[in-house]
DNA sequence: TTGTAGGCGTTATCAG
DNA sequence: CTGATAACGCCTACAA
């Protein structure tokens, strides 16, 4: 690969005037100018990033950390980041973390010495960013986070508006007749699955229903979290008759785990899941979920990092995206809506608690 | 962030001492040795990936060129790169380029400013892989193409049995007594399509039958073609009763042109995929399809290039991993069924799972 | 407007 | 075995 001093000696001027031309740091006179510019297209000449980023000290890398690119809702987000970071000139380094903190912090420390342009995170569970991302500032390297936040976060962000999604998915069943919710989360610590409880339980309160404990299962954001908690709920009694998923894998498990149980949704059951993955439009039946644009919060995120770096000194901000109710073929009123099954009815006083 | 010659001041020793207990470049004796490890453990010191590569004249860092991380299988083949990337201390930076081969020159470009350790490459279309790729080889610079290959491809490689899979899967096809079979083929310029119509091909030869050329249906490799390309199928005479997808986003179209066409599957025709992607087992009915593992082709890729990286200077190596028949629900016995009688018999016991 | 030279943080060579 | 010192390729004062 030819250098700098090469393409100056071809155009027979100096190195200096070559990075000149290059950065348009001077203006140079015209016969040179092409000169240098004929010589670097004939040698299809790029200057070198790391002896660039060596000297300016940053380059035009972007980290980002996620936890893993093989969960389907991640890889619309790198793709948002990775389309407005390419058009931008910069690229991405990609970090699984698999929700180990431990792995994020080597992942952090290690992206450091690049001297990146800026971090995109996605926070593991227990993630230690916070304070990492202390250090990253003080650099002069901005920080966003992404779809959750870890604790005591308090730099730029972008989120989806997971309380609201939650909400009006609720309201939604609970407007469809439904009394007896239950709800299948994910991690609490995660803020996100944190919030999107918190927008199921003020839709139960706003229309006044109890909800008892047991109605409220924590789990991991996948199928097999989502299949053996569906298992436990159906064997409640009274059994739910509508189930809100914490995500679209829950959702996915819990319907399999209905078809199991032999029930079928959404007539004996309705399933509500979030995050209106493409999956969920091929499931059987089609799964009604709360859309949020993972690409959107992509772009949004790295947008946010690019202009902090055009100087952008403003206090943190949180960027909340809003989510849309896509509805498909798992929700409907529950059966026989006000339930004629009175042996059940009458059971419904024992979780008075 | 502290550089070396602090990590030096600390420890009391010259520059050069820490370098050399840093990469065991030459004995240090054992007190100067332990202060400087010392020095490095307080400070948190990590030498800089950057001023490392421009000495060394290479990094640590693995590009990764694929045409879309949005697309449902490739994200396994990023995730078993990365494992084997990380495990082994290099990372990948990311970049997509939408099948389009000028994109994919961009990247090929500049990822060598980087001095990249190598390179892993699912081509675009139309990919012009071969010619940039040797100028990476003249700089010791390993490329290794993943899925399918360019134009003239002969440098190592790492791909599925892409004719067996398809010949396997139609086969099983034949002796559930299918005799008019389609397919729809991925684009025919890239080789894996090509490979898989070849083994559909050569299984409808062993049968002795017929192929008309309006049964073979060539398309993107997306639910769009899919389903559109199903429509046509479906209107010729005699139907086929037997569609097989050149991908599982193919067959997804079909199976919603066939529900749309108020036929049904697998009752009036049978739809084989291609991939197994996690979806296929979510679908109505569930799809049967020719699993190949992503991730194992990622992770084979990767190891492929560190080997090269290591000093394998043998010839170019063109690993091909083998493909495995997952049945589900999605495949039956043709209509009218005329063969209850002699030669249904389970002769090939095969590798199917 | 153009050229020169110093230095970014490392590694590698070569004296001591 | 240890410690200077010269690159690696580039950018940028500063000098011409």
């Amino acid at each position: 690969m030819a250098n700098m001093q090469e393409i100056a000696k071809m155009a027979g001027v100096s190195l200096g005037t070559v990075s000149h031309v290059l950065n348009n740091t001077a203006k140079v006179r015209e016969p040179k100018r092409t000169r240098v510019l004929e010589a670097v297209q004939l040698a299809g000449y790029q200057p070198s990033q790391l002896a660039r980023g060596l000297r300016r000290d940053t380059t035009n890398m972007i980290g980002m950390i996620i936890p893993d690119i093989t969960n389907p809702f991640f890889p619309a987000v790198v793709r948002g980041a990775e389309d407005v970071a390419f058009s931008h000139g910069y690229r991405l380094i990609l970090c699984n973390t698999d929700n180990d903190h431990s792995k994020e912090i080597i992942h952090l420390n290690e992206l450091r010495t690049y001297l990146p342009a800026g971090l995109i995170v996605i926070p593991s569970n227990f993630s230690d960013l916070t304070t990492h991302a202390e250090s990253y500032r003080r650099a002069g390297t901005g920080v966003v986070c992404v779809d959750r936040l870890p604790k005591n976060w308090s730099g730029d962000s972008v989120t989806a508006n997971n309380e609201a999604g939650a909400y009006n998915a609720t309201r939604h069943l609970l407007q469809l007749g439904h009394t007896r919710l239950a709800t299948i989360t994910g991690p609490l610590h995660l803020t996100n699955a944190k919030e999107r409880l918190g927008g199921f339980k003020r839709a139960m309160k706003g229309a006044k229903l109890h909800l008892s404990p047991e109605y409220i299962q924590e789990t991991t954001f996948d199928k097999q979290g989502g299949h053996a908690k569906t298992l436990i709920l159906l064997r409640l009694i009274p059994r739910p008759t509508a189930i809100f998923a914490g995500n679209d894998m829950i959702a996915l498990g819990a319907l399999l785990a209905v078809r199991e149980a032999g029930l079928r949704c959404p007539e004996d059951i309705s399933i509500m899941g979030f995050d209106d993955l493409d999956l969920a439009e091929t499931t059987n039946p089609s799964l009604s979920s709360v859309s949020q644009s993972g690409y959107q919060l992509g772009t949004t995120a790295a947008r946010l990092l690019l202009d902090r770096r055009e100087g952008d000194t403003s206090p943190a901000k949180h960027i909340v995206l809003e989510t849309l109710l896509n509805l498909r073929n798992s929700v409907a009123p529950p059966p026989e809506a006000p339930q004629d099954n009175s042996s059940m009815k009458r059971r419904r006083g024992s979780k008075q608690k």
